[in-house]
DNA sequence: GAAAAACAATAGTATTACTATCACATTAGA
DNA sequence: TCTAATGTGATAGTAATACTATTGTTTTTC
């Protein structure tokens, strides 16, 4: 799947920042460490003083890019969205099966990833463990209705209604298509953190390939009432 | 399912509080405008100042019971967990079909509650939006792993356990019985959340009744390969 | 009634989140 | 090449949060 198209950009919707990291090397050293700091240390711990610190840099400058760490999350976790969707859409291309288009729809939302060459200055595998341990916190909060009016979830949202429509094609009488696709994606996450930290939650072992997929598809295809 | 016992208390583990909450009036009282302040302001905003104001007592006096908010989270998740337990556990008593079992501990993980007049010093619908908005935030840290050892979370996990002890009656044969049930307990906050917050993620409506049971009941037993 | 425990009040430290300002450097345009 | 605009770095500062320490008072227990 690597170097798809090797002259792509993925953007992201320009209320999220204040200026566009993608622009300039400030920017996207920003970015590069934002991502392996909020990474090692977590949400919480994580400060735009230790990011300014880690790239050589002030933190007026991180300001000026972002108007808070919150926004920083909605913004790393929208590139990981739309990176997802445009794997999605080139994965599923040409694929006339409908059934086979889910399947590697959940392998896209469960699987181990590897970086793609195509983005150099994001380290994807360090930004899919901020994805899991941290996009809860960027939604669950008591600003979400106002956020979401802002647009600060449509990367998810429109992501989510691909596989929504995907479902919805296979059987148009299953009444839950857009439940069943934020369910399966939300536990894309939680059984990846689990089976690392609260293994009794889960039956995935990090050390067996492919156990996530296969729990995934097979509830997914059974609930919608498919065979293989 | 209201009065059940009058006489019974939920207990938490002594090791998530410095001195038990239970033991005083100013403990309980904690515990009450607690978990309605936290509901109120969010876990974030949530401060032991604002707290010890709206009980009318002092700062000091609530860190005598908690090391710090994230352990008063810990103590009022785990006590949500307790109590849908012994709600599980009275709920299934002399029910031998596993199948009603299992429709009965998905109702208790996803069905709108009322409150509980046992223990008059809990909002239990005010408890659930806690656990619905704030729980994730209780094991998403960089400190899972020693709080896993503590046994802060044996509570969800006993409860879970139980579930899974049905699936695995249902269908022995069934590989991802642990799995299942975490993504059901999951999906049981997430959409209801969604339901509120970000309506194009779900299905779920917040005005039909029993539609989330519907959605988990449904995808449960087809996932395990039962008809009902 | 005395000792122990709990509570209230208050002061304090350290960290975090963020803004404001100024000087300097870089970039863009004429 | 020069000037203006923009971006960056450094620093100082405010406000809020998280939490501890101490002392005096009140309540509880023996």
């Amino acid at each position: 799947m690597e170097n798809l198209l090797a002259n792509i950009q993925i953007k992201v919707d320009e209320k999220v920042f204040l200026k566009d990291p993608e622009t300039s090397e400030i920017g996207k050293n920003i970015l590069r460490q934002g991502i392996l700091l909020m990474d090692e240390l977590g949400f919480e711990s994580f400060t735009f003083k230790k990011l300014a610190e880690q790239i050589g840099s002030s933190e007026a400058t991180v300001y000026r890019y972002f108007e808070n760490k919150h926004m920083l999350l909605i913004y790393l976790i929208s590139w990981y969205w739309n990176w997802q969707e445009y794997r999605l859409v080139f994965s599923t291309t040409n694929i006339p099966s409908a059934v086979e288009r889910l399947k590697i729809a959940i392998r896209i939302l469960s699987g181990t990833i590897v970086n793609d060459a195509n983005f150099s200055h994001i380290d994807e595998v360090s930004l899919q463990r901020i994805v899991v341990a941290e996009s809860a916190k960027s939604f669950l909060t008591k600003e979400v209705d106002a956020d979401n009016r802002e647009g600060f979830f449509q990367s998810y949202k429109r992501l989510c209604g691909r596989v929504t429509d995907i479902i919805i094609e296979i059987n148009p009488d299953y009444p839950y298509p857009a439940s069943l696709v934020s369910t399966i994606s939300e536990s894309a996450h939680y059984q990846r953190f689990f089976a690392c930290h609260l293994p009794s939650l889960t039956n995935i072992s990090e050390k067996v390939e492919g156990q996530l997929e296969e729990f995934l598809i097979d509830l997914a295809l059974k609930t919608i009432s498919v065979s293989e």
